[in-house]
DNA sequence: CAGCAGGGGGCGG
DNA sequence: CGCCCCCTGCTGC
């Protein structure tokens, strides 16, 4: 039989793999997709997320660009810096007072073992859970709490408010329309219903944990006391450079890079692709008098908002008026400040009727079509 | 040359 | 104050 077959194993792969996947996510090596979520910049490997969420692995398939941004909408950046602590390292502490809110991203999001895929409704994807059983992946949620904490049981099938906010009620283009709408379906903040557990104030750190993490514990595990978004503590600089190299891949543009879980895809008018309520193209005008405001975060659109303070970080007191924290750009409004951030985020409202060229201003449109279609240079606004 | 993006002015709420 | 429009300098092709 098998007479030379040997069985080559790698004792501490394990530890290893996890550790150098650690070390490639702090330097931000080999990173093929980002996350913004709050105007923060995660960079992200596609690889990692997809395996953990499947939903993130649906963006990506859908998402042929190379380097994809992904934008959250109300996802807290806390809560993001705890899910990726998790999804790296197979375990993450966090607060008890946002674990509720950790659940709940985590539940939109998809994380195997944190989600409870509670049949989505939007969900018309192939489902790998044919029966009833609540969790797919084998719900591998365990929270060790810290040694001088309180236990307290969660329960994984149980979320806290299972918001029927998820009947993300297009059902047409559950991929992108209804995967935005899920994640900006988040309650953002969710108190805990500490309500009947009023002696949870004080210590709470709750480690919520992969199962296989423990054969881990030992190389991984120094750097995990995260306070909490500390993942640019680098202060924006290199990220900001990082994220705009991805963003103007030109690939990116009939991709979703812009929208989020809305991932635009189709390759060349990718506002014709199904939800159309995604680009209302001010160009076009004539019709569209619902949805107008192509910059508006209309059907999860971009919608990076400018976190001041940046939650401690940043200036820090400086009369930074409008000041982007994702580059050393200062804007005299907030205007400024928003168009300015959508040169991060990559966002192109503004597609051209005529070839698949995209612009993140209706002027730079107008140009584009006055230069390179011969289109009258209408001013004040076509409309007609 | 075409596109991007910062700065600034006008206008309306 | 926010939105819209425009000018203009810079950059890449």
């Amino acid at each position: 039989m098998e007479d030379g077959l040997l069985s080559l194993k790698w004792n501490n792969h394990k530890t290893t793999f996890f550790d150098i996947l650690r070390v490639l996510r702090e330097k931000a090596n080999y990173t093929d997709a980002t996350i913004a979520v709050e105007g923060k910049f995660y960079p992200v490997h596609k690889l990692v997320m997809s395996t953990c969420s499947e939903y993130f692995s649906e963006i990506f398939e859908r998402t042929p660009c190379k380097s994809p941004v992904i934008v959250l909408k109300d996802v807290r950046s806390q809560d993001m810096d705890a899910l990726l602590d998790y999804m790296y390292l197979g375990e993450v502490n966090v607060n008890q007072n946002d674990l509720a809110s950790l659940l709940k991203t985590a539940e939109c999001l998809r994380i195997k073992g944190l989600a409870v895929p509670d049949e989505d409704p939007t969900k018309t994807k192939k489902q790998l859970l044919p029966d009833d059983r609540r969790e797919s992946p084998p719900p591998k949620r365990r929270r060790h709490e810290d040694p001088s904490s309180t236990s307290q049981t969660l329960r994984p099938t149980s979320p806290p408010a299972s918001s029927p906010s998820k009947n993300s009620s297009t059902s047409g283009t559950a991929g992108d329309r209804a995967g935005a709408q899920r994640t900006s379906s988040l309650p953002g903040t969710q108190s805990q219903d500490s309500s009947h557990d009023s002696s949870i104030d004080p210590p709470p750190m709750v480690k919520v944990e992969m199962e296989e993490a423990e054969d881990l514990e030992d190389g991984y595990r120094r750097d995990n006391s995260y306070e909490g978004g500390s993942i640019n503590e680098g202060d924006g600089g290199d990220y900001g450079s990082e994220v705009s190299k991805s963003e103007h891949d030109p690939e990116n543009y009939g991709g979703g890079s812009y929208a989020g879980p809305s991932l635009q895809q189709g390759g060349d008018l990718p506002w014709e692709e199904g939800d159309s309520s995604s680009f209302p193209p001010e160009g076009f005008s004539g019709d569209h008098p619902g949805g107008q405001q192509p910059q508006g975060a209309e059907g999860g659109m971009v919608e990076v908002g400018w976190l001041g303070g940046t939650g401690g970080g940043g200036g820090a007191g400086v009369s930074d008026a409008f000041r982007c924290h994702l580059c050393t750009v200062s804007c005299g409004s907030n205007t400024q400040l928003q168009r300015h951030i959508m040169t991060h985020t990559g966002e192109k409202p503004f597609p051209c009727q005529f070839c698949s060229h995209r612009t993140a201003r209706k002027y730079n449109l107008k140009i584009h079509l006055r230069d390179v279609h011969g289109v009258p240079f209408d001013r004040r606004y076509v409309r007609y």
